[in-house]
This record gives C-alpha cells, structure tokens and sequence, in this order.
DNA sequence: GCGTCCAGGTCTACC
DNA sequence: GGTAGACCTGGACGC
C-alpha cells in the first residue's frame, strides 16, 4: 500500500463535501461511516486500475492521507493522474467565497458558510456523471443504487474486490439485449446504450463539457439533446459541472419548498419555486440544492 | 406465492 | 404551451 498526501484548499471540509451529495452512496465510490473515510477505484489514463481510500485527520485538517493499493508503485504521471482526479471528485478548485458572501447573514442559509459546505462530489468523468444522472430519473434512491451497481459491475476488476467504473467503449462492446440483461434499467437501458454507443463511437464528445467558458445555456441544450435528460437531469448535471445558474427541482426539491420554506403550501407551479431562488443569481442551483441537503449535512 | 398498486422523470402524441 | 398516457423496476401490501 502506498500513502499520498493531498493538500486543502481553505476552507475545505472533507466529509461535509462527502456527504454533500448521494454520489458517495454509488460505486465505485465507497463510504465508511465509522472511520468517515471515501474510497473510490480510479482507472487511470494509462490503464492502470487502483483503489483510493480518502480521510483527513480532522475536518479542518490541511492535507488529506490518500492511501492507495493495488500497486506496488506509482510513476510521477501516475501520482499526478491520482492527485488530479481526486481534486476534480471532491471539487477543490471551487472559489465558494462570492456564495458565502451572499448568504452571510441569511437567516435561513449562514450554516452554509458555517459549516464550510457547497462543495459537491462528482465522478472523474462528464460520462459517468451522465450514467448516474440518469439512473436517478424517474426511480427511488434505492433503484438507483441498485442500477448503478450492476453497471459498475461491469468495469474492469481491481485487486482486493470492486471495479473501475465502464468506460462507453466496454458498455458499447455488448449488445443491447445483454446491456439491458446485466442492468435491469428497464427503459433507461435504451438510452444508456445509446450513449455510450455514441460517446465510443466518436459521434459526441462529453468530456469537453467540464470547460468553464462554455455558457450555461449551450451546456443546456447539449445535454437535452441526449434521450432521457430532462429538465431534472438537466439541471443536475450542470450542478456537477459547475453551472449553479439552473435549477434541478424534482419531489425532494418540491417537498422542501412546500415544508420548509412555504409553510406547509405546496408551490402551484414549479415556476413559483424557480422565483423563490431567482435572487441567488449564478448560485441559485446550489442554494436550492444546499436546502435538499440541510438536515443530512448539519446533523453528519 | 401471486396479483395489484405505487413512486420516480422523460418522451411522445395530441389539443 | 400544456396535458395525458406509456415507459420499467422492485418494494409494499393484501389475499
């Protein structure tokens, strides 16, 4: 086993951006409550397979202890692919300073900044982003969890147990019938088929899409090109690239706005819940998202 | 064990 | 632009 230290931006808490989202819930994440620690198989550019586990000494520690197996050593490049992917999967680079200004003195949303939250877990990749999303459309959490770890599944093995997440070359290596066999996503698996089908192919290029200059609504409309995104998963997406200037309401989000913010009335249009955010401007998709996560995150 | 109902978001057809 | 119905899975429930 080999030991990397990864140094903290200020600010950061590591378990609060964990359990900031339910992607550590999905493999090949893997969460251990009782050490609070994240492990998570990354498969390297140069093909290399290794499984992370990710701690911090304590929550305002300035360097997190990344232990590594499956390897018995690691080339500079290969360190520095570790190091990249896991600053992108726990969202270091994000400056939250403009959101904490915002809500400073906000009556209902200074815990944010208290509690040094806003920082949201995604995948190494735009691609398995885009699978998770989808699995989360129109199904319960623990469909979800149960979909995602079929595809996982499916990825190359690591030592010690687990799999790197597919590649869209591996998924679209099988059939449909024997893709929709090992997922059981029901009609979802069409459309997870059909991108990965296209993303192996060359056709669509969605790694691209992590580019800060690319506007908000182009992103938009790309990602709504693709069959099964919708203004939910849409607007999900775009919070884990990112782009916090488009909502992503769905049950959660309307059940939290009737109970916590409206007084027990229901919004009449998901219109009035898209003017109750309209005020936190570029940032409004992650308040609405922070208002979801609340009670998880202040209680953890 | 079997049948029925239900939850979830998106797509398509239709008005 | 708005709405209805279909799409799937598996858990919950009643018998």
């Amino acid at each position: 086993m080999l030991t990397l230290t990864l140094p903290t931006p200020a600010k950061f808490r590591f378990w609060v951006t964990v359990r900031g989202h339910g992607w550590s819930d999905l493999p090949p994440f893997g969460l251990d409550m009782a050490a609070q620690s994240l492990s998570r198989v990354l498969h390297l550019p140069d093909g290399l397979i290794v499984r992370c586990v990710i701690s911090a000494a304590d929550e305002r520690a300035t360097a997190l202890e990344v232990q590594v197996t499956g390897v018995e050593r690691l080339s500079r490049t290969q360190t520095d692919a570790i190091t990249r992917m896991l600053r992108r999967c726990l969202d270091m680079d994000r400056d939250l300073t403009d959101l904490y200004a915002l809500i400073h003195n906000h009556p209902r949303l200074a815990w944010i900044e208290n509690l040094g939250a806003g920082r949201l877990l995604s995948s190494p990749t735009v691609w398995e982003d885009l699978v998770k999303t989808l699995m989360t459309t129109n199904t319960t959490w623990a469909m979800t969890i149960q979909m995602v770890t079929r595809i996982a599944a499916l990825g190359d093995p690591v030592a010690g147990g687990g799999h790197a997440f597919p590649t869209p070359q591996q998924l679209a290596a099988l059939s449909l019938d024997e893709l929709s066999g090992a997922v059981r996503a029901g009609y979802r698996n069409a459309y997870l088929y059909e991108l990965a089908t296209r993303i192996a192919s060359g056709e669509l290029e969605v790694e691209s899409w992590r580019d800060a200059d690319l506007p908000s609504a182009e992103l938009l409309r790309r990602i709504k090109a693709l069959k099964g995104f919708g203004d939910y998963a849409a607007g999900n997406l775009l919070r884990l690239l990112g782009h916090f200037d488009r909502l992503a309401t769905d049950t959660v989000c309307r059940a939290v706005y009737q109970e916590r913010i409206n007084g027990g009335i229901a919004a009449q249009h998901d219109r009035e819940i898209a003017a109750y955010y309209e005020p936190f401007g570029r940032w409004r998709g992650l308040v609405q998202w922070m208002d979801v996560m609340e009670l998880t995150l202040v209680s953890a």
